[in-house]
DNA sequence: AATGAAATCGACCAGCA
DNA sequence: TGCTGGTCGATTTCATT
């Protein structure tokens, strides 16, 4: 995030068209054979093969993964925490790696306000929860915390493509 | 979630020790071949495959997806979004669902508390964001939002498998 | 539930537009 | 650079234990 871009700047990578209606397929599912996404998009198999390790090197895939259900394996509690830490300089930086590190955070965002952390994390019953909470507030720096339970989860997995709106869809395609 | 299990139940599937090795695998990273997997697991291949489409069919493995870099898509700008909603019953359920249909909307959560959803979106610029701003005050039923824009994404993608502590492994493998 | 062999599919290479 | 077609290696499937 250290750009010297404008405001308006879109990205680094020269994409298409055709690479983002790629991506747009395999962030949604990876499970296919590139048959199907070669029916889907009009090209080769080895023309997608190459399409799809071109964006791999260049990072914008950064990885394949399992989802795995969190429900099946029994994790039904999910609580949202704010944090906020002392504020003495040099400390947010240890605070935020000890957050991390705790067992069931799922995700962990530093943000400007009067709330210093935002953590998402997931467990399978209260006690785990009270656990995890007493962790995060062991750790030097916490001021104190504040927790909301999750009562659903109407949207989770960042399916980053998936809620692409048009315009950021233009940004990206028009001046590569 | 409507279960009638005590709090501290843990799972509905049969998972074996091999299970969770398996899925802390994919879970972290499924473009790896089926030897490896064997290597690491002292399984043949097709035992591998075997447990693999298993879990697949079971729904502890919901999908296969390609893990896209946000930032490689211009998309900088990351904000956590409280939205209240006016107290009237029947409200929650068609709000939700026209805040997640927001583009730009990653995450939406029901929370239990004075603020009803919490959303976590995800635009390439400052325009972009008010707008997704002024499309969620526009939701009917919304009373007020109150956003915060994240400085650091110190721990992201759920990876929900690689943030199981000691306690949740075991009931899990325990009494299957 | 796991194995090995057979059929199928994907990864890589050389060459071409 | 982006793509094609063919080859080899990997994966999926299936009969068998």
């Amino acid at each position: 995030m250290s750009e010297s871009y404008p405001d308006e700047w879109e990205g680094p990578d020269d994409l298409d068209e055709t690479d983002l209606r790629l991506l747009e397929c395999v962030d949604e599912d990876f499970d296919v054979s590139l048959k199907e996404l070669s029916a889907e998009l009009g090209l080769s198999n080895s023309a997608i093969h190459y399409r799809l390790n071109k964006l791999k090197e260049a990072g914008v895939i950064d990885g394949v993964t399992a989802d795995v259900d969190p429900t099946s394996l029994g994790l039904n509690m999910v609580a949202i925490t704010e944090v906020s830490v002392v504020h003495e300089p040099g400390y947010s930086e240890h605070v935020g790696t000890d957050l991390a590190d705790i067992d069931g955070v799922e995700q962990l965002y530093y943000t400007m306000g009067d709330v210093d952390f935002v953590a998402i994390s997931r467990v399978q019953n209260r006690s785990q929860m009270n656990r995890l909470i007493e962790k995060m507030v062991a750790v030097e720096g916490v001021d104190e915390t504040s927790s909301r339970f999750v009562m659903d989860e109407l949207k989770t997995a960042p399916r980053t493509v998936a809620t692409l709106s048009e315009g950021m869809r233009e940004n990206l395609v028009e001046d590569e």
